[in-house]
DNA sequence: CGCGTAACAGGTAACTGTTACGCGGTGCGTTACT
């Protein structure tokens, strides 16, 4: 028999008196439970499955005011807009749209406990006064959703998302809760550890979208490919959204659409804000058939009659597959997700991969004008003293700070760390140029694991699964490899050597987890070397790997 | 990193081969103008 505390029973009224939910689930419940028993939290949820109702109906339960990290304005503003019909004047946001005077108003409010959500980018976070006030209020909960942006955004692209976790205790430490749809386990393991989350507990609910055929067509010519793709979306039901990998790509490919008759426009960053808010909006409201779009394009949207997701050039990793793909049939009706493959695609995402390649004289460039400046340079003025280009910068000094070498305050100012002193400056740039390579090695090797599923033989279905750390047993008879035969029934029980999940040892690659077995081969997610594809019979034959412990067991930082 | 395009050289007409260069995703914020 399950016995229901008293928390929860609260939350249980919270949920069905102040949002109208009859009843929430199991997943929900587990991960609000979590949360007021007082455990750092991360939850793996897919889209629509009432994300929000955890960190809503939790906050609520905890009595407090709940500070909400949030990447994208439009997200912000969609949340406040769903809080306002049951708690109206209780939720705002902090964000540069405000004028001055809003937002003295909207911080006094906070401090004064009358909001019980304040929403804000994580760049926000950056200020001492801003930290300071926030804290005053004690916020009971700090929330970060589409907590994957920590791990695929904060290295070079938006770095204060690796500082929240000095910001969790800036605010006292309230409890921390991580939402996001798709996290593989070391993005997971990242989360936890960027945002300083303590004993947390990672609660993740079903991937499986029996829902969704997977499908990958290759071409050796993007020409023909091209062809293809305009062929299937004209005889595809529609909505459905292509993705492409660059801006003009999905621009002529809206555009070819559109003079075959088909309702299309692209839809990316380089547009300015009015087209991209009206091409989405006539996208949600089925007055647009088909957007094509790059990968800017998704995040928060939760349109349920998307009856196929196709890309025109496969994405970076298995992660942003995942969230991609997910967008398609959400009301649970069949759904079309195909890849349409060329292996020439690699390349432009080699080259994003990882960011800039440094060299340890460049960092150590960098470092120098740093000591120099004396703490009053931040990335753009080093990025003019140095003549390196900014995404140079941004990456050197986020390495920089890995290695403990500089810390960079919260106005953006750059200083040598106290620590690094005794550290000739030479030692400290190679360190960090190493660091630089070692992320550039995983995140092609996260590259590597996108191509395998473009190239496998097997399930796509159980490839998908298994990189998100979960067996699955072939055939799913909804992909196109199991469906014209090409999937071996590998047979119920056939003895694996290492479990899937499970830990293990390599002698020079460290440890790591057990990602997926393919005809005589084992894919490893090494801690320190990321995903690596070893033989079969070598590894037993030479007994490279040695069994961990189960998973389940998995310590957590 | 690697691809596609533009510019250019070669030797006197039209074109081919070489080289150089630019381009390629995601958003917050701030600031200087209209």
């Amino acid at each position: 028999m399950v016995r229901v505390s008293k928390e929860m029973q609260r939350a249980q009224r919270i949920a069905r008196e102040v949002f109208g939910h009859e009843q929430l689930h199991g997943a929900q419940q587990q991960a609000i439970g979590s949360v007021l028993e007082g455990h750092d939290t991360l939850a793996i949820m897919p889209t629509g499955s009432g994300k929000s109702a955890i960190y809503q109906v939790a906050a609520l339960a905890l009595g407090g005011p709940a500070v909400v990290v949030s990447p994208l304005i439009a997200l912000q503003r969609d949340q406040v807009e769903a809080l306002e019909v049951h708690l109206p004047g209780q939720a705002a946001w902090i964000n540069s749209t405000l004028r001055p005077a809003d937002r003295e108003a909207t911080l006094q409010a906070f401090e004064e406990g009358q909001l019980a959500f304040l929403f804000l980018a994580p760049e926000q976070l950056c200020s001492e006064e801003t930290l300071a006030r926030l804290s005053a209020a004690r916020p009971s909960l700090f929330v970060v959703d589409e907590a994957h942006c920590v791990s695929e955004w904060g290295h070079d692209f938006r770095p204060e998302y690796l500082r929240l976790g000095q910001v969790v205790e800036a605010l006292g430490r309230p409890p921390v809760l991580a939402l996001t749809a798709t996290a593989a386990p070391p993005v997971r393991a990242e989360i936890i550890e960027r945002l300083g989350m303590r004993g947390a507990r990672t609660l993740v609910s079903g991937f499986d979208r029996p829902e969704l055929r997977l499908e990958v067509r290759r071409f050796e010519n993007p020409d023909a490919k091209r062809s293809a793709l305009l062929a299937a979306v004209l005889e595809a039901q529609k909505p459905g959204i292509v993705y492409a990998a660059t801006r003009r790509a999905a621009e002529e490919c809206a555009e070819e659409l559109l003079s075959c008759g088909v309702q299309a426009a692209a839809y990316h960053a380089g547009m300015n804000a009015a087209a991209r808010e009206q091409v989405q909006t006539s996208f949600m409201l089925d007055e647009l058939e088909v957007i094509v779009a790059t990968n800017a394009f998704g995040m928060g949207i939760d349109k349920s009659n998307v009856r196929f997701v196709y890309h025109l050039q496969l994405p970076g990793s298995v992660d942003a597959y995942a969230q991609e793909l997910g967008r398609a049939g959400r009301d649970g009706a069949a759904a079309d997700v195909i890849l349409f493959y060329t292996p020439s695609d690699l390349n432009l995402r080699r080259y994003f991969a990882g960011g800039p390649h440094l060299d340890a004289e460049q960092v150590e460039v960098v470092l120098r004008t740093v000591e120099e400046a004396d703490g009053s340079l931040d990335v753009q003025a080093l990025s003019e003293q140095t003549g390196l280009s900014q995404a140079r910068v941004l990456t050197a000094v986020s390495r920089l700070e890995d290695v403990g070498a500089v810390d960079v305050q919260p106005g953006g100012a750059v200083n040598v760390s106290g620590e690094a002193n005794e550290t000739p400056p030479a030692d400290l740039a190679a360190q960090a140029a190493q660091a630089q390579d070692r992320r550039q090695a995983y995140e092609r090797s996260r590259l590597d694991m996108m191509r395998g599923y473009a190239e496998t033989e097997g399930c796509r279905r159980e490839y998908l699964l298994n990189y998100f750390g979960q067996p699955y047993q072939a055939p799913c008879d909804n992909c196109d490899t199991c469906q014209d035969g090409r999937v071996q029934e590998t047979g119920a029980g056939l003895a694996v050597p290492f479990a899937i999940g499970g830990r293990v040892a390599h002698r020079s690659l460290g440890e790591g987890q057990v990602m997926h077995y393919e005809g005589e081969k084992i894919t490893v997610l090494f801690d320190q070397h990321g995903y690596q594809t070893l033989a079969l019979t070598i590894v037993l034959e030479q007994a490279l790997l040695e069994p961990l412990f189960a998973s389940g067991q998995l310590p957590t930082a």
